[in-house]
DNA sequence: GTTTTCATGTAACCCGTTACATGATTCA
DNA sequence: TGAATCATGTAACGGGTTACATGAAAAC
């Protein structure tokens, strides 16, 4: 019952979910696939791991392996520990997916809970970014209000600072609308799901995202 | 010597270097002109305070003040515990200031140090400013290549999650392209400066910043 | 055969928050 | 007079990192 570390916790049932891996691979992944929010140490990943085992919702699988099926074959080289989700590990996941309480749309939350869309269901997905969305917009508010006090007090550098936030709040809130409305015009359209999930996958269709593929251009004028 | 913060004992210097402040002010100072960044709470900003004193760097003036000038006059209410800065608390704060070392150009130093660039010499702000922008690029490096590796096999939302991280970062680096481009032009104009200190004043002249003051306009578009 | 990368862990520490305890001042 | 805000503090805990210790497999 030690190390609940929320966020973690979640990333990790929910990258095992798709394959088991071992410590090391976790790892990767969470820093890339998940990444620029958020990197975890080792010092925290494994202790977290053991944590989880002990809770029943992951295994661990040696090499010499007591269900058969060696490592091996996994990752093409010999890995010492690999973690697999176990049938309640699932359902515990599944559970922390259905929620969208208060604080999934704080700063740190929200990143990982964004990766995991894929896996969620759509009611939960707008519950989460409608909430992201207010959140930011009340963060707004105040600092409009704060800055409206003080402007004259504060030199050019710290009011270039707060403009820059400000402007950076802003372009968040636009994302999340174009992604709101993407989820609302995909609303009746039923496409069907990419990879979907061979038992009790509860997401709905992937909705509808911009579709803007390809990531940012790589020559922006400079 | 214990509790050694950093960007929270920099930015309790800078603040009091402009005036003399109360904890509780002090703290609302903080989470305000120095805002969106950080929030100190404050069973972190009152042991702080302590350590500042213990330091030579700051003294307390309460309110049966000892140096005469009653604490009334500076807020209109009867404060407590005043923090001033001693000279050696400004010398030190000088010294942080001058400094430009990896450090300064993480995301949670880079802000402070950027609020308060007012007080800062032209050549370390440079340097800061550039330091923080080959970090920002080097992260872009590494987030296309790890993206580049992975594309294919993401799905939709972890794809768009990267994505709009990877413009974050490029937006970052172009506001402070415009910054060091401002810094640069404002090299040799020597304009006075706004806010001259009195003693010490290690800063040059106020550089030129883009100059398009009002921040964000209130209604983009939605 | 040595270096690099893979791989697993632990103990000490750091920075900060939460929750609590306390009390003065202002305002309705 | 009672509630809100101002104001100062502390102890317990939380979540995370750093530095260290260890060793196997791959690459050169």
């Amino acid at each position: 019952m030690s190390r609940r570390s929320g966020i973690l916790e979640f990333a990790v049932l929910g990258l095992l979910r798709e394959s088991p891996m071992h410590g090391y691979e976790l790892r990767k992944r969470l820093n890339t696939s998940l990444g620029v929010f958020r990197a975890f140490s080792y010092g925290t990943l494994y202790p977290c791991l053991k944590a989880l085992v002990a809770n029943g919702w992951l295994v661990e699988e040696t090499s010499g392996a007591p269900d058969g099926v060696p490592a091996t074959a996994l990752t093409g080289r010999r890995a010492k520990i690999v973690y697999r989700l176990t049938p309640a590990g699932k359902e515990h996941f599944e559970e922390l997916l259905s929620h969208s309480g208060p604080d999934a749309w704080e700063d740190e939350h929200f990143g990982v809970r964004f990766a995991f869309f894929g896996q969620t269901s759509r009611d939960v997905r707008m519950r989460v970014l409608e909430g992201r969305r207010s959140r930011l917009e009340e963060r707004l508010e105040k600092m409009r209000t704060s800055l409206a006090r003080t402007r004259e007090r504060l030199d050019d550098y710290t009011l270039e600072l707060q403009r820059h936030g400000m402007e950076s709040v802003e372009r968040e809130v636009r994302w999340l609308n174009e992604l709101i409305e993407s989820e609302r015009a995909g609303r009746e359209q039923r496409t069907s799901d990419p990879a979907a999930q061979d038992e009790s996958n509860q997401s709905g269709d992937a909705g509808g995202l911009p579709r803007r593929r390809g990531g940012s251009r790589p020559d922006p004028s400079e």
